[in-house]
Parts: C-alpha cells; sequence; structure tokens
RNA sequence: GUGAGCGUGGCCAAGAGGUUAAGGCGCCAGGUUGUGGCCCUGGAGAUCGGGGGUUCAAAUCCCCUCGCUCACCCCA
C-alpha cells in the first residue's frame, strides 16, 4: 500500500466515535457544568513559547517537539501540550480584566514525537481546564474535584488520586538544597540519568524508576516537609477541601510532574493496573508561568487528561457506552418514476431530521433490502414506480417485520410514531 | 534513542521446502414473478510487507530493509 497514516497517527472510524462522542461530550457538559468556557487555540504556536514555559531540560522541549521553520522563516511547533498556549491567549486577550478566577477548558489535539505504544501517539488528544488568577486552596480542589467527577461520571473505576506539594518559589530552591545534599554522597550509587538529574533537574531524582535509586528516594527529604507558611497553609487547605468533597487521595511525595512551570500543587490520577506510562490525567498549580510568559504574576492551575488513554479505560474496564443508531430510515426504490420519489421522499425526511438514506436503486430489491439490514435501518420505504403512480409507499418496519402501504404525504407521521420503547 | 515480538486477499487466519496458497467474516450475485435478518449455491479479491541469497524447487531456510505492536526512557 502506497499510503498510510504517518507513524504514531491514527484514523478514528466511525464505530470508534461512539467512544470519542460519549467521552468528548461528558468532559465539555461537565466543564460547562463548573462554569468552564471553551476556548481553541491554534495547533501551532512560536518555537519559544513552549521552550521557555515547558523548560530546557525536559523531553519534549529536547526531543518531542515537531518544530519547523514556516516559509516565512518563523520558528514554530506543533503544540505539545496546552497550558501554555492558553496562558498566552489569556495574555493576548487582556483576561486579567475579567472577573478572577478566568475559568477555560479545551479539547485538542497535542502533537509529540516518541515512539508510539499502547495509549501513547504522536498525535493525541486531551481535554483541559484551567483556572486562571486565583491561588485560592478552593480553586484547586475544584480543579481537582472536576478532574475526579469526569471519570466517575464516565464509569471508570478503581482509579486513584496521586497528590503532592512541590513548594513554591520562596521554598522550593531551599528544597532542592536539601535534596542536592542529600543525594551528594550517594552520586557513585546513582543510575546515569539520576547522576545527571542532580545537576539538571534535581527534582526528577524523585520519580526516577531504577530499582537501584529506589532506598535514595525512599530516604529522600520529602517536599511537603519543606514548605514556607504559605505554600504549607494552601497545602493543608487542599487538603481539608478535598476530604470535605469526600475525595479520597494519597499523598506521592515522588510525584514531580515533568514540567519546568509547576508550583505548589501537582496531581496525577492514575488507572488501576499498574504500567509506568499509564497516567490518565495530571495537572497542578502553575504561579510563575504568567510572569516567565511577560505577563503581571498570576496565579494559575490545571490538568490535562488523555482522551485515547481514557478510552483505553473504559474498552478495559468493559464500561458500555451508548451507541445512538445512525440510519432511521433507508428508502429502496425501483424504476425512473419510483427513483425521482425517492429522491423527493429523502430529502422531505431529511428536512424532518430523519436520518435517512437512498438504497442503490439499480441493485434488485432484495439486494436493497439486504442492504438496508446490514446498515440496521428501523425502516425501510419502498417506491417503485407502482408506488409512485399511486402516490403511496410501502413503509416496512424491519425490526417488527410489519409493512403497510400509506400515502406519500403520510410517510413521514409513519416513521416518526412512538420510539419510546426503543 | 534502546530492546523484544510480529508482518499471508478489507478483517481474522491455516500453512513450518515441492502440483491451481485452506477456512471464517465481510463484499457481490443468485435460490422464479418487487422484500431484509437464518439457510443454501456461486463469484470477485493475495505477485504470501519489500529486496537479495540458498535450492531443481521457498509463504515456508539465511541476510538486509521497511512497517506494525509491545516495553524502556518520558509523558496524556
Amino acid at each position: 500500500m502506497r499510503y498510510r497514516a504517518p507513524r504514531g497517527t491514527t484514523d478514528i472510524l466511525p464505530e470508534e466515535q461512539v467512544y470519542w462522542r460519549y467521552v468528548q461530550e461528558c468532559a465539555s457538559s461537565l466543564a460547562e457544568t463548573f462554569g468552564y468556557g471553551r476556548i481553541d487555540t491554534p495547533i501551532f504556536e512560536d518555537t519559544g513559547l513552549f521552550v521557555r514555559t515547558v523548560g530546557e531540560a525536559t523531553d519534549i522541549v529536547d526531543k518531542e517537539m515537531y518544530t519547523f521553520e514556516d516559509r516565512g522563516s518563523d520558528q514554530v511547533t506543533l503544540r505539545p501540550e496546552g497550558t501554555a498556549p492558553v496562558c498566552r491567549a489569556y495574555l493576548e486577550h487582556g483576561m486579567h480584566n475579567l472577573p478572577q478566577p478566568v475559568r477555560l477548558y479545551y479539547q485538542i489535539s497535542l502533537f509529540r514525537y516518541d515512539r508510539p505504544q499502547a495509549g501513547r501517539y504522536r498525535q493525541f488528544h486531551q481535554f483541559g481546564v484551567e483556572a486562571i488568577g486565583d491561588s485560592d486552596p478552593a480553586v484547586d480542589a475544584e480543579v481537582i474535584e472536576l478532574a475526579w467527577r469526569f471519570y466517575e461520571r464516565l464509569g471508570l473505576q478503581g482509579l486513584t488520586l496521586a497528590l503532592n506539594s512541590i513548594g513554591d518559589k520562596t521554598c522550593r530552591p531551599l528544597y532542592l538544597e536539601r535534596l542536592v545534599e542529600y543525594y551528594t554522597p550517594h552520586v557513585e550509587h546513582l543510575c546515569q540519568d539520576c547522576q545527571a538529574r542532580i545537576h539538571r533537574n534535581p527534582l526528577r531524582l524523585l520519580d526516577c524508576k531504577q530499582l537501584s535509586c529506589q532506598p535514595y528516594i525512599a530516604e529522600a527529604p520529602v517536599s511537603t516537609e519543606s514548605l514556607c507558611d504559605d505554600c504549607r497553609e494552601h497545602w493543608g487547605r487542599l487538603t481539608t477541601h478535598l476530604g470535605d468533597l469526600g475525595i479520597a487521595y494519597s499523598v506521592d511525595h515522588r510525584l514531580v510532574r515533568g514540567l519546568d512551570y509547576y508550583s505548589r500543587t501537582v496531581f496525577e490520577i492514575l488507572p488501576p493496573e499498574e504500567g509506568s506510562q499509564s497516567t490518565l490525567c495530571g495537572g497542578g498549580r502553575y504561579d510563575g508561568l504568567m510572569e516567565q510568559l511577560g505577563g503581571k504574576p498570576t496565579p494559575g492551575i490545571g490538568f490535562a487528561l488523555g482522551i485515547e488513554r481514557t478510552i483505553l479505560n473504559l474498552k478495559r474496564q468493559g464500561v458500555t457506552v451508548p451507541d445512538q443508531s445512525t440510519t432511521a430510515v433507508a428508502i429502496a426504490h425501483m424504476g425512473e418514476a419510483g427513483g425521482r420519489e425517492a429522491v423527493k421522499l429523502a430529502a422531505q425526511l431529511r428536512s424532518a431530521k430523519t436520518s435517512t438514506i437512498l438504497l442503490p436503486g439499480q441493485k434488485s430489491l432484495k439486494g436493497q433490502m439486504r442492504h438496508a439490514g446490514s446498515l440496521g435501518a428501523r425502516y425501510v420505504v419502498i417506491i417503485g414506480d407502482k408506488e409512485a403512480a399511486n402516490g403511496v409507499a410501502t413503509v416496512r418496519d424491519l425490526a417488527a417485520a410489519e409493512q403497510r402501504e400509506v400515502p406519500l404525504g403520510e410517510v413521514i407521521a409513519a416513521v416518526s410514531q412512538d420510539h419510546s420503547h426503543d
């Protein structure tokens, strides 16, 4: 075959769409219930936006971005994440003039140049929210709750919420110092990656997966015990809110998140099965991000969750999704006059919002009936020259295996009867 | 970037050196006069991912290559 979908991309065929619709409708209706408004940002941005915010030492920037120079010699990048563009839009449109916090949600495609595997693609999709302009821990709780309710509504079970605080610009430097201080004597025993992390990105020492590094992680200083007064209070109030909401969480001192812009609250939602790349949802607070983009200091918190991974888990757990059947009416027709009436009738049915297809009239009636049956149509309307001449049509109910002849003008009524028992 | 497994008609899938490469699903056409879902019959559709090699003979053995999948790194 000459062409196929590029590596790491996939076609979402009609039979898959039932999952997508289910998940995406659940996401947007829930977000709107929480008072979030939808935002769509461009699919590509200035490369600098991501380099500066996500962090040069992160894998995303280091090796996963789809970056190219356009014909005008601008460096652009297919967005690898959603938060930075939303923050850019916040600044660009002066949203600080709106009542704070500004609540936004998005459902977008993202692009990361990775080796694809289960639940990971080069083009993938996220649902995410950002609440910008309020540092109240109640907003942290709200955002976490929104993510949690999403999975609850979908019907996924056995998920866990992992929570941590990595401090802010006041206390994190001190914590990092303690961390480096603690690790330095052990440096020779660490894996290659961790030896580099000590200098490049010490926080990441904590989520190393190497077995040999685990003992050092277990004994490492814990960030929540190094928080400054403000961060400690924020943390305490957040956990209180979550308790009040009845949302169970487990504090994970090793949870640090990959992107540079996080501060204070970080969290993830994980599926029941173990697996290192299985995170369903990740988020956190990013109080320093706006300043990096040249705006005034503005707090913010949000999350992003993977649609593909969500659907993967829906399937694994056998969650049944509503399957709105598509075709209600199929019109079989024979002969010149029958064909003309069929085309007109189809138009009328569609304008009455009844999904209708025209069967291939060059086939035998038997062939058309089979066709209708395999489509799962509810009714077949048969119009041959005989019916056309008499101004009638035969309306057959496929499920009931009954049919009757009705005047053409009454076909719509005949196929619109009471489906409440369906 | 690293490692492992796999690549046979649209899909699933037999086949493990030797005449025309099974079968199932799906698709198409029929089973008498304009009628589906079951059943029956027939049909179309594969240079066995690609290239090279071994051999009288390869889908079956060897090498290379491409692709897919899974895992690692990392992340959604």
